[in-house]
DNA sequence: TAGCATACTTACTAGTAAGTAAGATGTCAA
DNA sequence: TTGACATCTTACTTACTAGTAAGTATGCTA
């Protein structure tokens, strides 16, 4: 019974990625998996014959979804503070939504631990994320929306930083700290 | 043949911290400790009976190396600006010793999957490093030695995020990644 | 309608995880 | 020198891990 085209493989990414950012790429199982979609355990390994081929689907499924989002008309039509302000708003949806930390937090402190394929594509995230940041921040400079000493580079390395440990740091404090996060980083880069 | 008192007992300690921070608390195991110690899995469970409490010595002993650290006279008397360079240090130390991420970070990743006591003790380490730095940021700017928008707990949320996310980061990046970090947030707390 | 692909399930394997029970060995104190 | 305690080892259990092999139901297509 096939209800609908690729149904259980993207509930199954859908799951895996919640999982993976809730958990850790080594807190999660297929068992986990399986139990929750009600399926087998060799269900998922018919769509995904490794957990690393899970893992890649996941990042590479996220890396898609910002770059989709960069390239959003509606996004790039906005104005500089608003569009680093929807930035932050993907961040804070981690939070809210899933209860979770960020997709190359997690990845990055499992690091060590991931299969090569998946270590590749978590590079392949974290460079997205700086370059399009760096770009971002160096065209505001030049507008004068933003300010900050520092090469747009350094700029942005820290604007990330913030992003991914503040989402950290809230998960043992409260929700207002990635919130507080958010205002001061927003503070520091006003003109 | 017992050779130094609680010499295996520190050992294990030791190797487990290195571990943790290497590969995240779901990411070792007993046998990894026995194998690099040459000793039986069951002489860690000795020791220590539940892995989570290994994991609660490695933070509680974190805890009071940071506190010795903050009490130290030398420290103490050390200009503002070279004693948060000593801070940043322990940081980059985490980095060039062990290459790996800080404490916080990899406990806050691991956080839902870790037991109660280790979570409470995380939460006491970070309470610790935010109230330590939060006053050091407020002396400094009453000082004049720092400047920065918004309340110094605001701020103290920035430093240590960019800490954490920034080891995170350099992982998958390059060692520069975290160096360009620790300078540009110097620079945005100058006068 | 025969055959074939898709999307599974059932039933298993090999390996690893944490944890335990019982015993061996050494050290020290009375 | 005996007994108690600390620090281990040997030998195990239970539970879970990823992964596989073989079989089944359904529906599409030639």
């Amino acid at each position: 019974m096939s209800r609908t085209q690729g149904d259980t493989k993207s509930k199954i990414i859908d799951l895996g990625e919640k999982l993976l950012l809730g958990k850790g790429f080594n807190g999660f199982s297929y068992a986990d998996i399986a139990i929750s979609l009600g399926i087998k355990n060799a269900a998922i390994h018919y769509h995904f014959p490794c957990k690393s081929d899970l893992g890649l689907a996941i990042i590479q499924r996220a890396r898609e979804r910002f770059k989709k989002w960069g390239a959003n008309k509606e996004t790039e039509q906005l104005p500089d503070r608003e569009r680093l302000d929807s930035f932050f708003q993907i961040y804070r949806h981690y939070l809210t939504k899933r209860e979770s930390v960020c997709l190359s937090g997690a990845l990055e402190t499992d690091f060590t631990t991931l299969p090569k394929p998946m270590q590749e594509e978590t590079r392949g995230l974290v460079y997205d994320l700086l370059t399009w940041m760096e770009i971002f921040l160096d065209q505001g400079r030049k507008r004068g929306t933003f300010s900050f000493p520092g090469t747009p580079r350094d700029q942005a390395i820290i604007v990330l930083a913030v992003m991914q440990g503040g989402l950290q740091m809230t998960r043992v404090t409260d929700q207002s700290v990635f919130d507080l996060a958010v205002s001061q980083i927003r503070r520091l880069l006003k003109p």
